[in-house]
RNA sequence: GGUCCUGUGGCCGAGUGGCUAGGCAGAGCUCUGCAAAAGCUUCCACAGCGGUUCGAAUCCGCUCGGGACCUCCA
């Protein structure tokens, strides 16, 4: 049983085979910090984080590169091109560094919020300046760029002609063809300096003002929008590596161009097999600065966005997430969120329940064997249904399945006994490799301390006591001032006392 | 306008032509001092119209609706 991944590049599902196993490269577009992250950015980063996680539960040893935008990349909204950093450090006042520090702070403080791993390797693009403009002068050399007053384009025109001759026409991955583009563009500026309009920037001459600027063999300037991401993976994964993500929305034109640039250098196309994520929508609409309807994730996780009901944490957005296909769009709401808070609450439960239980299952015959075949095979099946393209959502639905049968075994509705030990054992051993190992779920719980779990525990015993002298009146008044302060007592059915934050 | 995706019950979502997806919400029951939690049972569905087929949510066509990309974008 192999996994097999969706390709956008051939669009179909795919044998997964490493160039070079155990090795695998993998690279994923990073954030542009010139900005706090939003929801629209949790999914690929968390789709990512679960198939490097998975990959490594594969055994293969993954290298892990996720780029930071930091640098180079321009707005065209109409008039002059101008260093989006660069123009809002303007505005702000603030050194341009400084400011890609401050959002690159924030954007590793919302990613371990999210607990997902650190890549193996987080270049920069101010960083690696030095490899784009050897990149570029390549690309020259080779006949597929030139220099413009100061910029440098990329002469998408001639790569199309000449690669298509080898199968490999600018479009191949996103499907479209060049010459129906060439219409459908809309009017920029700068245009008069390409030869066409569907060519694209690989250096750009920095206007006077602009603050970002690095000396080149053409001027002053500042890298292109797509070169960053060409250059980087190149230099730590080589000439061909094993996987490209990204959101859907990159998928043109940043990463054809990407494989544009990439193939010119290195004679190949750059990645085996390229996975796209869905968009997360909002009343239907991508979430975007465009579209004015950005729920920033420091507002997610207090609650403080006009469109939030409540504030959801991480590990329920990653839930959330985890809850639908990567390769479907998911529509963010309050139910759907408040549904999904509830859901991870009691799957988490009872998984931690389980967890702390050292004698249940049985050798004997006492075990039910229709429930123990059906418990057997619903765990085989996270693997099955992980290995079809990450079906999260599959694997989530079979765990809802095994939670009535762990509680009722809790509630001693089943016997402890039903279960063959082996089946206990890799139902814990499996339970724990997906929930918290794969996709990185964490219980809701705040962090619990020794001297909070102690005064709850006295609170618990004073209200024992009351409740076994028929003092309902204490016992509900401390379940219910505990309840107000966001503590929940629960009576067991042995007549113990749990409590979840 | 061009290219492509999509339309599943109150909400979110799996669905490989034939077998209950799952979760949340709702209803009933059990347990309970009462609650909560949990368990059991249950209601609600495949946008519409045609076609292919023994059989279609799943394939094809048309209609209507939604979205993405073509411009920085996860």
């Amino acid at each position: 049983m192999s996994l097999k991944l969706y390709n956008s590049l051939t669009r179909q599902k795919e044998e997964f085979t490493p160039i070079n196993p155990p090795y695998v490269g993998m690279y994923v577009c990073g954030p542009t910090v010139s900005g706090e992250s939003h929801l629209g950015h949790a999914r690929p980063f968390i789709t990512f984080d679960v198939v490097f996680r998975y990959l490594q539960y594969l055994g293969y040893k993954v290298r892990y590169v996720r780029n930071i935008t930091d640098a180079g990349h321009f707005e065209e909204e109409g008039r002059e091109a101008e260093d989006k950093i660069s123009s809002k450090a303007v505005l702000e006042k603030l050194e341009p560094m400084e400011l890609v520090q401050k959002y690159t702070n924030l954007y590793h403080w919302a990613m371990s919020q999210f607990n997902n791993l650190p890549p193996s390797i987080e270049p920069t693009a101010t960083g690696h300046i030095v490899e784009q403009i050897e990149m570029i002068k390549k690309i020259i050399a080779d006949g597929y760029a030139y220099e413009a007053n100061g910029s440098v384009y990329f002469d998408v025109d001639k790569y199309n002609t000449d690669f298509s001759a080898k199968g490999q026409p600018y479009g191949i991955l996103s499907g479209r063809v060049l010459d129906d583009q060439i219409d459908s563009t809309r009017e920029l500026d700068n245009q008069e300096e390409k030869r066409n309009k569907s060519d694209f920037a690989l250096w750009k001459k920095a206007p006077a003002e602009h603050i970002m600027r690095w000396q080149s063999p053409w001027g002053e300037g500042f890298p292109g929008w797509h070169i960053e991401c060409s250059a980087m993976s190149t230099k730590y994964l080589g000439k061909e590596f094993d996987i490209h993500g990204g959101g859907m929305d990159l998928q043109f034109p940043h990463h054809e161009c990407e494989i544009a640039q990439s193939t010119v250098c290195n004679h190949q196309l750059p990645a085996r097999y390229w996975l796209h994520n869905n968009m997360i929508t909002i009343n239907g609409r991508k979430m975007g600065k465009s579209y004015n309807n950005v729920i920033k994730l420091s507002e997610l996780f207090s609650g403080t966005h006009p469109i939030l009901e409540q504030a959801y944490s991480p590990a329920t957005v990653r839930f959330f997430i985890l809850q639908s296909q990567y390769r479907s769009t998911l529509d963010f709401g309050n139910d759907a969120l408040q549904g999904s808070e509830k859901a991870h609450k009691r799957l988490m439960e009872a998984f931690d329940w389980l967890q702390q239980q050292n004698d249940l299952g049985s050798t004997g015959t006492n075990i039910d064997a229709a429930l123990d075949e059906k418990v057997n095979r619903l765990i085989a099946d996270f693997d099955t249904f992980m290995n079809d393209d990450l079906n999260t959502a599959k694997v989530i639905a079979n765990m809802f399945e095994l939670v009535p049968v762990i509680n009722s075994i809790k509630d001693k509705h089943i016997a402890a006994t039903a279960l063959h030990s082996n089946t206990v054992a890799l139902l814990k051993k499996q339970l724990h490799t997906f929930l918290i190992d794969i996709f990185g779920l964490q219980n809701n719980k705040a962090d619990n301390n020794d001297k909070l779990d102690g005064v709850l525990q006295l609170l618990i015993n004073i209200r024992k006591d009351a409740k076994s002298r028929k003092d309902f009146v204490t016992s509900d008044k401390i379940r219910n001032e505990l309840a107000a302060l966001g503590v929940q007592l629960k009576d067991e059915k042995d007549g113990g006392m749990s409590y979840t934050i």
